[in-house]
This record gives structure tokens, sequence and C-alpha cells, in this order.
DNA sequence: TTAAACCTACCGATTACTCGGTATTTTTAA
DNA sequence: TTAAAAATACCGAGTAATCGGTAGGTTTAA
């Protein structure tokens, strides 16, 4: 799917040995988040994050051999983390949206990493940006993740069969995005975990799985 | 409330005739929106956006002095623009929600500038970006509006008194934003025109305003 | 005639990245 | 256990390219 930049083709890297460096790496990462959730990743200068973590320039480089790699590197570490929220929250409807709000709460928490991730995904859309596919098939993905779930609870009868379950899937993820924003562009004054609980609230009010 | 950078302070500024630089300008505006559409606003080249309608570098910075004047100048088009839009549908709810997917409907066909306004809205987030302002004024008196939309129809007994305004008000604004940012991902896919309707047609439901 | 429109030539700052090396660890083998 | 071997971790000093903006002038049009 997404171009790989540096990983195994097949047979085992037999290079790539592990040090002190893994430190160094996370170090890197999470420095760069922080400077991509103030500058975005265009703007952001590699060599801000190298003095962040009390490397030169060609220092970082080492670990991370092109700016493009260390973007790639933060987008592949996001895939980790969300494989275990995903699929710990994938069982029923209802399960899912709550646990939709958990991940906001968790997430109310986290504004640098939450704001340069949304800082991101818009500039994805930009001509060339290396991160266009990986936020194109994320956003696919996500949507066929949700949609499923809304098929199993018709399948299993709870939840009334015309519900169109792409286009309440898409309509959720967009609540998500919209209110995320909202939070970023005013953190102090919108609540947007009380936002969420709200439209959750009345939409498994309105397909009638209020227990 | 924003930076004014170059208008008039309280006095006519007597200079600044019209000429057919003004049509130049009018040129200038609708490339730059086509440039922040592609690459946003802080990796754009003002000097692409010269090229692009013929000018050289400092022919283009006659016009618009700073990167900065022009950005600033494309927002306040864009107040012009609304203006007339945001009057025009404030009557009643269910009529604001109806303007709500005509302006869907005319953005369907303007994906160029509603990319290059959903870029620029993310950048804002960034640490002084110039545009950080306009766009925090944007949000929150459109939210502002709205609310006092649902609090007009509270008030004149078309909905349940115990809806919360703002939260409606911040859950519309959020979802057309999200549908928005799913259409741009894949405009042949999704239908955003559509998305909204279905939101808008249950919520005037669940409302007892369906008519 | 006079201001606006526009150009060529240039500048200083920034940026991602390279070169050629040294220092520091870890692996390996006697 | 230890010392050579080898890979990794880093750095100082560039470099080529890009970009926003300026200086100072000529052309165009009201």
């Amino acid at each position: 799917m997404a171009e790989l930049s540096e990983q195994q083709t097949g047979e085992e890297k037999r290079r790539r040995r592990s040090r002190k460096g893994e430190t160094r790496r996370a170090e890197i990462l999470t420095a760069a988040m922080r400077r991509f959730a103030e500058d975005g990743y265009q703007n952001a200068a590699i060599g801000d994050i190298a003095r962040d973590v009390g490397l030169s320039l060609p220092g970082l480089l080492h670990h991370f051999p092109t700016k493009v790699d260390l973007l790639l590197a933060i987008l592949a570490q996001r895939d980790l983390e969300s494989a275990d929220f995903i699929e710990h929250y994938r069982s029923d409807l209802s399960g899912l949206l709550k646990g939709m709000v958990a991940i906001f709460r968790r997430n109310a928490d986290m504004i640098e990493v939450v704001r340069a991730f949304a800082i991101l995904n818009a500039e994805s859309l930009m001509k060339d940006h290396p991160a266009k596919a990986w936020f194109l098939a994320r956003a696919t993905q996500m949507q066929m993740d949700v949609a499923a779930t809304f098929e199993r609870a018709i399948a299993d009868g709870m939840i009334d069969a015309k519900t169109d379950s792409r286009a309440m899937a898409a309509e959720l993820i967009a609540v998500m995005d919209g209110l995320q924003m909202l939070w970023l562009r005013d953190p102090d004054r919108f609540d947007m975990v009380g936002g969420l609980e709200a439209y959750v609230g009345r939409l498994l009010a309105s397909l009638g799985l209020e227990g």
C-alpha cells in the first residue's frame, strides 16, 4: 500500500541492532511531535528538533536519514498505538460508541499530540504531501471498521435494518474530527468530551440502544 | 479584534486609487487561493503566485507588500462574501439548517476554495500563525450565530426548551467541518451533501420540526 | 505630469542534507 | 576475562537551493 522507506522487504534485515540509540529515537519522536504540533510538518525545522534533544542536526539525521523518514516513523508508531484501541472497542455498537468517548477523554489530556495530528491531517491534503497515503488509508479503514460495527448491530437485530451504516460511520467520524478542531481552537472554553457524549447519547437513544 | 495591517485607522486613507490594478489584485487573490489549496499558506511561494498571473515577484509585492498582507486580503474578501449568506439564512432554525445544506451544495463545486480554507483553518492552529485570530473569531461568531437561532426557536416555542443551544450549534458546525474533511480527502467517493442532509433530516425530526 | 504598475538585480536568512572525520558501545574471539 | 574488531553514535564545517523582501530604475496609463 504505502511506500516503505527502509523496512525489510522479505528477508530479515540483519542490520539494525538495538542500543541506547533506541531511547534516543524515542526522544526524537516525541520532540518531533511537539514541533509538528507547533509549526506543522512542512514548517518545522529538524534542526530545532535536534537541538530539543541535545543533538546536532547531523546527529539527528543519523537516526532518521531524511525528514520524511522522521514523519513516517511517527505515523508508524501511531499505527502501533491505535491497533490496541481499535481491537479493544470493536465488539458491539454501544461499546464502540462509549469507547470513542473514552478515547476523547484520554485525548483531552494530550493536546499536543492531538494538535500535531490534526495539523498533519490537514497538511496531508496538500499536493505531494508524504503523509497523504497514510491519512487516506487511515480514514478509509476507520470508516470501514465503524460501518462494520453498525452492520453487525443490524445483523444482530439490535438496530433498524434501514440504517445506512456507511453514512452513520462517516457522520460519527465527522463529529469527532469537528469537535476536536473546535476544542483545539479554544481548549479552555470548549468541552469536546461533553459534546461527544451528547451526540452519542442522542444517537444511542434514537437507535433504541439506551439501557 | 484582529490585527489590521494597512487599513485606515480612522481617517480615510486618501491614497489608494483604483485602476486596472484592481483586476490584477483580483487575479492575484484567486491565484493565491489556488496555491494555498495546493501547498498551504506557509509552504506556498509568492514567487509562484506571481508567475501564475504573469508577474515578477516584486510586481506582485507592489500590490501586496508582504505575504501576510496577501493572506489577510483573502480573509477580508471571505468576510465580505460570507456576510451575504449569513444574513440570508439567519431567519428560523429550519431555514438555517436548510441553508447549510445549500452552502454545502455550492461548496461541492468549489473544491479548491474549500480545500484552501480547510488547510488554512488547520494551519492557523500553529504557534504564531497570522490567521489565528481571524479563524478564532470566525469560529466563535459562527457558534454564537447558530446558537442564537436555536435560542430563538426555543423562545418561539418551536423546540424543546431544554435544548442546549450552544452544544447543538457546536455539533452542527463540527459535523459540517468533519464531513468537509472526509470529502476533501476523497472527493469522488464521499458525498458530503448527502451526509449533511441525513444529519439535518434526523435533527429536524428529533426536534419535531419536520413539516 | 504624476502616480501607479512593473522589472532586473540583488541580499540575507533559512533549510535539508552531505562530507569526512572522531568518540562511544557492543560483539566477537582468543 | 579481555582486547581487537566492527558497528553505531555523534559532530564541525560546509553546500546548494529556496524564499521573502529591497533598491532603484523604466514603462504605462489616467
